[in-house]
DNA sequence: TGTACATCAGTGAACGCGCGTTCACTGATGTAC
DNA sequence: TGTACATCAGTGAACGCGCGTTCACTGATGTAC
């Protein structure tokens, strides 16, 4: 049996579609006609659309979080002592490298993952931190030892003013970058926004 | 005709359910059930669901803009210079004002102005734009005369970064709360929260 | 003061529509003998 | 090699349901004369 298309056509539209109208606005009648396949298909290669949620948010996150693991081992394998810019640093390059080999677009990702956050969608919620929680303790863990002076509670806030900062930016990113490009007439890339956040964000660790 | 209170509960009801769930997710039946009020009372007094969202959302920008036009009156009135954590703790305490006094939530705003930017609500943004710009031009303004040193692109940039962190911790704020008292047995408040993004922000602005 | 009318907030029921899901079915491919 | 059957990706049409909106109507209050 000829191995199908059909799924990789489904979550291809259907990560497209959510990132740019949300869960709800999104149905599958859209999914379905974009991806050119029957609309039963949905449902019978995923079950339903939560499991279809859940699939498009696996395909970008395991690479990701492979990419991350083996950028923190390499990290950690030098001799010298680890920075709050270094980790941040490495964070953002494990999610462009991660995007750059799987043929995924950082906005996308972005906005995906704000959706993730802000929708109810509770059982998405739960499915990522129960798939995921070991590689981010492990980040979060390090970067918490570059900041022995920081409280904890002030250290956690100080991680969603990242993930806030992050998310938001990157996931508006084409019309941010509309707008410079109109007012200031500048070109704008995702490597150097994603610069720019790093070195605004270790300045926001390095706070107070 | 005795002033009617239907309207005042459709948009309370409207504004709690809007920024627990969603626009979409958020039927004008759980609205008006909720609100203890008829079905076809919302198409009566606001003549569609689109423009309940926008009178939410005017109700809640209004008081807020002119508290901070006000306090920037104050700030300007000073004989010393401005400087950046000033302006960002004006910014901070007109909000918490301009909520206090008209019986808001922080954590109900932000939810709703990360809506506003993640929903695809073109028709909210032209609104928001519409209406309140000239408050958002006047703060920017002085925010970058303090920051000299800055370009136009990187200081625009950083506005997203600001505004990303602050939306998305204190839209979360209930959830990251109830974690820090679970993992540190530590009380939250949103004063001392918005005082810790301040903080932040400031080292933010300030990097490089 | 009394009456006829206008105004308008609010109502109950129905409208058509798009939604996610289901189901009986098709047809190509793989497998057992 | 040939045949019967199993498997499974994919299909077309229909299902019931909840949605936003509409509309004819009610009843209380204000106004003109």
């Amino acid at each position: 049996m000829a191995q199908s298309e059909t799924i990789e056509r489904i979550l291809d539209a259907a990560a497209a579609l959510f990132s740019e109208r949300g869960f709800a606005e999104t149905s599958l009648r859209t999914i379905t006609s974009t991806a050119g396949v029957n609309l039963a298909a949905v449902n019978y290669h995923f079950g339903s659309k939560k499991s279809l949620i859940q699939a498009v948010f696996a395909r970008v996150l395991e690479p990701f979080c492979l990419e991350l693991d083996r950028q923190l081992d390499e990290l950690s394998a030098r001799p010298e002592p680890l920075t709050t810019h270094l980790l941040v640093e490495c964070l953002s390059r494990s999610l462009l490298i991660s995007l750059r080999d799987h043929g995924g677009k950082p906005e996308q990702f972005m906005r995906l993952l704000g959706l993730a956050y802000t929708q109810s969608q509770e059982h998405l919620r739960q499915f990522i931190i129960a798939n995921y929680a070991p590689v981010h303790k492990r980040f979060t863990g390090l970067l918490h030892e570059t900041l022995p002076h920081v409280e904890p509670d002030v250290f956690y806030w100080r991680l969603y003013f990242m993930l806030g900062a992050s998310i938001f930016t990157l996931a508006s990113f084409d019309s941010i970058s509309a707008i410079l490009k109109k007012d200031f007439n500048k070109d704008s890339n995702v490597e150097e926004t994603a610069e720019l956040l790093v070195s605004a964000i270790s300045g926001m660790f390095a706070a107070e």
